[in-house]
Parts: C-alpha cells; sequence; structure tokens
DNA sequence: ATTGGAATGTCAACAAAGCTGACATATTAT
DNA sequence: ATAATATGTCAGCTTTGTTGACATTCCAAT
C-alpha cells in the first residue's frame, strides 16, 4: 500500500506520489471554480466573464491587450465576453490618453457588485481550506504552484500581486 | 505594499492572500495542463480524452458509471469520448461478469502507450515543481488542496489513490 | 508627409466539450 | 410481472475556445 510512501518523505518525488498530486489538482480545481459557476449559471454569463471580471477588478484600467496576455485567449475570444460585459453595463472601456488605441477597461459599480459577490464565494471555500491546513501548508501550497507556473506567467503573477492591495 | 502580509502568517487569512492563493491557482493550472495539451493537439484528441484515458489507467476495469462519478459529466458527454476511443483501439470495453449491464473499461496496448506519454510530460513538469519547492512544501500543497475538494471527490480522490499503487 | 506596423474591433466559420431531453435495450432486483 | 439500473444514442443547444480576413485608428520612423 501507500503507507510507506506517503510517511516517507525522500519517496515524495516518486511516480505514484506525483501522480496523486496530479489527481488532487483535479479535483482540487473543481471545487474551486464551482461556487462561482453556481453563481454565473444563474445569469448569462460563464468562467470567461468570471476570469475577466476578476483580473479587470483586479488591474483598474488594465489595457486589453494586458488582459490578454493574463488570459491566455485569443482577443477575439476575449472580446466576445468583454462586448456582453460592456452592453450590460458591467464593464466601462475608455480609449487611452496617451496612446488613444488602447482601451482602458475598469467595472461599472453594477460590475463591481457582481466581483463582489463571486469573490467572496471563491474566497470563501479558499479561507476555509487555508484555516483548515494552516499558515505552513499554505506556504508550501503556493510555493508548489509557483513552481508550476509557466515562467512568464509568473512574471505575471508576480506583478498582478504587487499591485497596491 | 504587501511585504508585511507576505511575512506575516498570522495574517494569512487576509482577502489579499486569499486572492493571491485564488490567482496562483489559476496560473498554475494553465501549466499543468499544458504539456498534456501540447500533445494532444497534435492527434484528434483533447483534454476529455485525457481524462478518461488517465482514470481508466489507473483504475483498470473500471465502469462507465464509476467514471461518470469521478470526472462530474454527463453521460452523453463521456460516451462521445469513450466512442472515439474504443473506435480508434485505445480503449476496451467488456460487459461485466457478475453484472451484465456493466461495461469494464481498459487501455489497449496502444491506450497504455498513449497514457504513457501524457502522464510522463505531466509528470514531469509537476515533478520539477516538486524537487524545486521540497518536501515540507509538497505536503503542505497536497494538504490544502484536499481541503479545496468537495466532500464527496474528496472520498473519490482517497479511494482511488489506496488502490494497490 | 507618408508609410509601416501596432492595437483594437468585428465578421464568419468552425471545433471541443459541456448540457438537456427523449428514447431504446439489456439486465437485475423486487 | 414490474420497476429500477446501466448503458448507449440521437438531436439540439450553449459556452468558449480557435483561424482567417479585413477595417480603423494611431504612433513612430523614415
Amino acid at each position: 500500500m501507500g503507507e510507506a510512501q506517503l510517511d516517507d518523505p525522500s519517496q515524495y518525488l516518486s511516480d505514484e506520489q506525483v501522480r496523486q498530486g496530479i489527481e488532487a489538482m483535479f479535483f482540487a480545481y473543481r471545487g474551486f471554480t464551482r461556487d462561482p459557476d453556481r453563481i454565473l449559471e444563474t445569469m448569462a454569463y460563464g468562467r470567461a466573464h468570471h476570469r475577466a471580471i476578476h483580473f479587470i477588478a483586479r488591474s483598474p484600467s488594465t489595457t486589453v491587450n494586458n488582459l490578454l496576455g493574463i488570459l491566455g485567449v485569443t482577443k477575439q475570444s476575449l472580446n466576445r465576453v468583454l462586448r456582453t460585459l460592456i452592453a450590460d453595463g458591467l464593464v466601462e472601456s475608455r480609449v487611452g490618453e496617451s496612446d488613444k488605441r488602447e482601451r482602458h477597461l475598469r467595472l461599472t459599480e453594477e460590475g463591481a457588485r457582481l466581483e463582489r459577490q463571486l469573490s467572496d464565494a471563491q474566497r470563501a471555500r479558499m479561507r476555509e481550506a487555508y484555516r483548515a491546513a494552516g499558515p505552513e501548508a499554505v506556504a508550501g501550497f503556493r510555493t508548489v504552484l509557483e513552481a508550476m507556473m509557466e515562467p512568464e506567467l509568473r512574471r505575471k503573477y508576480h506583478a498582478i500581486g504587487e499591485q497596491d492591495p
């Protein structure tokens, strides 16, 4: 059985242990998205809208191009999402001042309301998991996640985290 | 800035810290799926095929119903994937012995070959992240992921991990 | 001043992968 | 016998991703 492997830290790089980590990632990600998904399915929005709203909230006045880099989708795909959010009055798009080709995005009051609703739900589960696991486990959690990222995304992740929080 | 929060473990449940964990999950998941996705896009398969192949490999002779519970999709969706995998000779479906309504699934030699290719790629990144983070971080990583899961999925996760590894 | 390239938006067409609903067929359980 | 279960399949719809093509606007370099 796996007991010996689980308890022996020298075995933590074994195929079996790594495979269990892969499965943990898969199952945990379902929990991760579940609560916001629940809220979104009552409206005409999906996970893609949530992601856009999240990162606009996080980096107000971000440009479309910047958002494209963070989300990793095509501009056509993002544009479809932004179009509905703008049409529904959740997101505001302003022509750039220095560079007028750019569009700067920010949430409206209504957009910020939905953002809070979604992120409150998502944070609640996350916080409960953090609380149950304790600070040392959380530190390890973040260390491993960072190590899993593509270097380019790791840079973006850090850049976002270092904004006036 | 966030320095104080980052260094102060008593703040690890703050909105900002939890939010950073959420973003870490998002960015890390992209790294998590990237390597297998790369391989799959050269064939006519996608992530859904990978998931099916993974869990069939992991629980040989599993039934369709069991797989449905693990993957959390509808039988129509899973069936579409299984149909192509069976037609292409990667998965074998056998009528159950005790209960002839059930279909038991297993990988063929060719299916096992693809499974190895995919999971080797995925494990390589995961193992490198584990190695860089160290055993204590990995333990914390797994603890937090488990705490994030829906209870029902956590049970399934444990059941899979406890099979003859 | 003109021109090349960048940033953005939009149209069309398509694919992957999820969903619901309805229905068929075995098979098992009551 | 009848009901419930496990599976498969058809049809149609949704979300979210993809390409490719093309227009507009604007900056920057020649």
